[in-house]
DNA sequence: ATGAAAGCGCTAACAT
DNA sequence: ATGTTAGCGCTTTCAT
């Protein structure tokens, strides 16, 4: 690459000064029409493109929000399915391949963000936390943006209050922060739970529940979990004991899964704290004969794309994840143009499909 | 928010240079421990977070890479079904919903950016151009990142040589420029759509075809039209006139579609140039009663989920876009390590589903 | 309408 | 191990 012209060089060549250069960029009216031409044929013939930094440094500002999100994709599942290269057009079944776990929470979240942004002119900085302590870290996104929105994420609350004090911050699906000027966006989980539970009780009239999910302090566990029980001591039936599973997505939930099957005998219902456990859950049981939903029924949470393309369909609570994205860039705006942080709850809908015997 | 402290402030809170400060984040095995924890308790009691702006500038590199991607989202057919507020939880049939256009091609490019990204520890900007001159211009994503992924897009060739005299660029989709240094992923759009008339003709021995789809000089629709042409010519069938349609999306193409249908008789099989417009099309010809794929085959070109979740299932030819994505970042990361602009073209798959026959 | 010059907050020689 | 200081490229008063 040629190395950058800058400011100085466009000046000298135009026998202007630099303060008209940044004019003709910035107002160009405030510039006379005869050098606006002349500024303009040096640019062109420089190749000159203001830098972001420079501007934004003398500015105070970047001009660009912030996501930071989480890249949970090492996995095959995650991954779309690519032919090998040198070969011919190969012809595929998809109804013999796994249901692929895109696009998933975060993903139409991020979908809502792009939606506003493109509306707001704002470019979208995003940066991804691997898994493995890969991806960028929090404040390496932080210092490059003007306010940030933030994905449910494990992060020490240090880091938190360290960012919160100089800059606009909304959470996604995580409980609002006492003594934080922390905006944030939820959804109504237990309400969610609540109206699941009593459609498999009213019709389908199972009477025997378990909750299937991994134990966390996160918000969105917490309630749906307690939607269940609320739901299931209105109903006067007794609340079991969670069945927890492992972490990593599909894999670990199947494998945690086959493990309490040899245990007890099947409920009438298996309740899941999201649509990935419900999918891993299914496998495992399609994977020792057991038949969904004739045996057992099965629900999840959120409602991703691959709980349609599954079979059976997933029966399960959508909640409304491209909003949340749209309400959280709203929220952001509203912060960073001076006024407070806002917590708002989100509503959530029933998608009745086939894992719940419908 | 507090105006933000600055590494000056940060060295005289701490008794220090701002050498040593700026040393404590980037390299901190080079300051003492005992200095290292009393800037570590500044910079906590201060809030401290180095700005991102300063640095690159120091730097002379922005540290991110960017993607410029359309934001073709005003239409409800991109817009997630989000519950009204308020009420309790609504019960919904999605079966009686349309199909929502998510995730579209640019989506799925976006998502193997992404991971590529994660695994480099990349920040990603993104900006969108919006249809109707919303969204953000090319170069004021340019000027905040050090090389740039294109999607295809209408952009002025001028623009293009502009920027890419100064930095690293990448083109999804693009026919190469010749002379400009400009990398490039393309698929082999002319094999798919070889294949896929090929099993029209025969697995299901259709013998009269029309192309679909709104002609421009885009290189997909010329390649795929030119792919349609030849396999026909091959297989000794005469090639008939294009079918145009409008360039809005499914709505567009229905509308255009429905005049078409007035116009002449059914071929046996429409081969539209992207599934989207294959949409339109089955949309269109089920307002009129005609069954798909009784009546008529009709395939697409792209492999988004929408295709899926149809009805019936289109038949395809799939991209491997996550790989595109992954592929742009490498080409990208390649050019910025000082190495040429290379030209990849990617393998398709055929995607035998319903609307075909099968 | 245009110019001169002082920052913006950080980094990286170069010194000590 | 730490400090001094000259940039990095742009914006923006304040003059003219």
């Amino acid at each position: 690459m040629a190395s950058m012209p800058t400011v100085y060089d466009v000046a000298a060549a135009a026998g202007v000064s630099t303060a008209t250069v940044s004019r003709y960029f910035r107002d160009p009216d405030r510039v006379s029409p005869s050098t606006r031409t002349s500024i303009a044929e040096v640019v062109q013939s420089l190749g000159y493109v203001p830098s972001g930094l420079a501007r934004g440094l003398a500015e105070r500002q970047t001009g660009s929000i912030g996501l930071y999100s989480f890249g949970d994709h090492e996995a095959d599942e995650y991954v779309q399915p690519s032919p090998a290269p040198g070969a011919g057009v190969e012809e595929i079944d998809e109804r013999n391949e796994r249901v692929r776990l895109f696009p998933l929470f975060a993903d139409e979240v991020l979908r809502g963000v792009e939606l506003e942004c493109t509306i707001g002119k704002t470019p979208l900085t995003v940066g991804w936390q691997g898994l493995d302590g890969g991806g960028i870290a929090l404040d390496d996104l932080a210092r490059r943006v003007d306010g940030l929105i933030l994905l449910p994420h494990v992060m020490s609350r240090e880091t938190l209050q360290l960012l919160a004090r100089t800059r606009p911050m909304v959470m996604v699906s995580e409980a609002a922060i006492p003594g934080l000027p922390v905006g944030s966006v939820t959804v109504d989980n237990r309400a969610g739970v609540g109206a699941l539970v009593r459609h498999l009780i009213v019709a389908h009239g199972h009477r025997t529940f378990e909750f299937v999910g991994r134990p966390t302090v996160a918000l969105d566990y917490r309630e749906r979990r307690q939607g269940f029980e609320d739901a299931l001591t209105e109903a006067g039936i007794s609340v079991p004991e969670v069945t927890r599973v492992g972490d990593s997505g599909r894999t670990g939930t199947r494998d945690a899964f086959l493990h309490r099957l040899r245990e007890r005998p099947l409920p009438d219902a298996f309740v899941c704290a999201s649509d990935q456990t419900a999918l891993g859950v299914i496998e495992a049981m399609q994977a020792q004969g057991i038949r969904v939903p004739t045996d057992v029924a099965v629900t999840g949470f959120d409602g991703i794309v691959a709980g349609r393309l599954c079979t059976p369909s997933l029966t399960t609570v959508r909640q409304p994840m491209e909003t949340l994205g749209r309400t959280a860039v709203r929220l952001l705006s509203e912060q960073m143009a001076g006024e407070g942080a806002r917590h708002l709850t989100l509503p959530v809908q029933l998608a009745v499909r086939r894992s719940c015997g419908c």
